[in-house]
DNA sequence: AGCTCCCATCGAATCGATTCGATACGCGGG
DNA sequence: CCCGCGTATCGAATCGATTCGATGGGAGCT
């Protein structure tokens, strides 16, 4: 008559322990206003009956919370994850999350399918923008609209989003103020992309007025503050290549033209930098300085002590975390801005000549 | 009286639209069986209550599954993402998993914290083994408790899981034929971890007989099948800075007793035992050949290319991901074994004398 | 011995949507 | 003119657990 294959529920349990479906709830829970015998005899029913435990869709729906944030990251993994930096920022994330048994759901913001579909359809508590600041993203809309609270990391800036921010352009300005204070005038920029087009070149201004990361438009204004007007040049993605793509076409010109120094927005740029500078037989710093962003960990630079601008990656990570558990629960935290700290390395020195 | 607050539920957009749950409901299925103008005046109702469609939990209950299927990755992430090919993996997974509009959440072995609370508590479809493939993870024994489908790659092989494998065996054999082929006889392993605690140095017997993963034993027993004993060095990751290390002891010793060719078990150790060579001064092939496992995407080799066994990474990812849909959609798929391919690079080449 | 208080357990409502079988209505054919 | 059929909509059961307020019984105190 009974079907075996029918997976027991919590009534079915309580019922063989002798007890209310509510008391069996409660054992399962650990709450202390069940008798330690009772929670045995439930327990023992349950083992016999082999039930793991009160189902976590149904606990979810009456509980109003599923255990789930989601956390964006733009384009697809693949290439996300090719950033050191998103990788430590997850890192610190789950941290949090895990300490609280909740879960990190990545939602990749894969160009063929717009995750719009995967959010009406996923529970999620909460959402996290971990690297991709778009204001008008549909997603964000979909989100404010179910209720669904946001937290940003670095952007987007929208009523109702938690911003967990980093001073990139305070960190940049100081950089800046650090190579000005070397004696270079001459500088130029690789930045990281201002919107997900896979263009890459020049940065103009019409260009930069529809940029879309708050970080990258940040982190150029702070050399301006100490620069003025510097030419940049845009990668495609944020990674090694496309940094030595960058770095050959700003290095590879006649030396009169060339830049004594190369601010490149990221860690992972600079390596690439780097390597061109390698590739062309340019020294550094003497031919050339070579700067970058974040305080990566990477490990394929070797000896080299890169120039940077130190971010608390992992504290972001765990900020933006315990911002969304708290909005989970009910309280709006304060947005943040965290510090960062100009690190000298061997990759910056004094211009030629 | 109505509280602003009050998020409104299907039941409300129905009332308003003057029609029955039921039919509000199908409405926003996309159902044919409801009336074109019915529905507008649905979704009409719904513009105008700010309701942005059904509660993913409360649907989840309804239907059974919740959208969300959990890949288990060993270690924190921070390490487990340094490794190209669990994140190519990974790739491959969320690219079959959103196209069903099925979300991908990320479960760390997080050593602090155990990930079975998590389980107990999120709702999941399906998992993945992506990383790890302990036969007596306590995680493993709670999925299977609640009936929760698991697919394993590269393990662990237990009933009732689903496994897609990789040749790891015959590919490291063909490799280990190459070398023999060119000469050599004196060959050594750098073993990725054989578990997980932290240990480096020789591997022996009762070692081996402890270890927990299935790829790393098979691509040990493809170089035996050549070469009979060999010896292998185990690493405390599959990192590049551990390949180092493990190139230096290998490498760093009396010509005579230097092994002329060495076989690491991933790409990315190999690339650490090809810097630890050229800190050593040692010329590749010409004073030693060094080959890897996986072919995978290292920008950072520059223009070297090592000799490997390619396997196909993304395809295990997607039909890891295609196994854990059928299982959801409750058909059974079979075990898989992937090919891999010897792809001869320039980092191997007949042993010196 | 009687009264009170407290602790363990229970009942019942609730979370919000989905889905199947039933119903009502309108139209065409005999 | 009536019957039958198809289509659009509706009712009600169901998914499985949680939780609050209520109840009953036993222990302690006077």
């Amino acid at each position: 008559m009974t079907p075996v294959s029918a997976r027991p529920t919590l009534a079915t349990v309580a019922a063989r322990a002798g007890v209310s479906p509510s008391t069996a709830s409660l054992a399962f829970s650990g709450s202390p206003r069940v008798a330690p015998p009772t929670r045995e005899r439930v327990l023992t029913a349950a083992a016999e009956l082999g039930y793991a435990g009160p189902d976590p869709i149904a606990a979810s729906l009456r509980r109003g919370r599923s255990g789930v944030i989601g956390a964006f990251v733009g384009e697809r993994l693949l290439y996300a994850f090719r950033d050191p930096v998103a990788i430590q920022l997850l890192d610190g994330i789950t941290e949090v999350l895990g300490a609280h048994d909740v879960g990190l759901l990545l939602l990749a913001g894969d160009t063929g399918r717009p995750s719009v579909a995967q959010i009406a359809r996923i529970p999620l508590d909460a959402a996290i923008f971990a690297t991709c600041g778009l204001e008008d993203d549909p997603a964000l809309d979909l989100l404010l609209a179910r209720g669904v609270p946001v937290v940003a990391v670095e952007g987007p800036v929208v009523d109702g989003v938690v911003l967990v921010d980093v001073d990139d352009r305070a960190g940049t300005a100081d950089l800046a103020r650090h190579l000005h204070g070397l004696g270079h005038r001459r500088v130029e920029i690789v930045a990281m992309p201002l919107r997900l087009d896979g263009r890459r070149g020049p940065v103009d201004a019409a260009r930069r007025a529809r940029a879309h990361y708050r970080d990258v438009r940040h982190r150029l204004e702070g050399v301006e503050e100490v620069f003025g007007p510097v030419p940049a040049f845009e990668t495609a993605s944020n990674a090694v290549d496309e940094g030595v793509h960058a770095g050959r076409v700003l290095l590879d010109v006649p030396p009169a033209r060339r830049p004594t120094a190369v601010l490149a927005q990221s860690d992972v740029l600079a390596a690439g930098v780097l390597q061109a500078a390698a590739q062309l037989g340019l020294d550094v710093p003497g031919d050339v300085s070579v700067a970058g962003f974040d305080g990566a960990d990477l490990h394929w630079l070797g000896a080299t002590r890169l120039t940077t601008v130190v971010q608390p990656t992992d504290e972001k990570g765990r900020r933006a975390a315990q911002a969304a558990m708290d909005l989970v629960d009910g309280t709006r935290p304060a947005d943040t801005v965290l510090p960062v700290a100009l690190r000298i390395g061997t990759t910056t020195g004094p211009p030629a000549r």
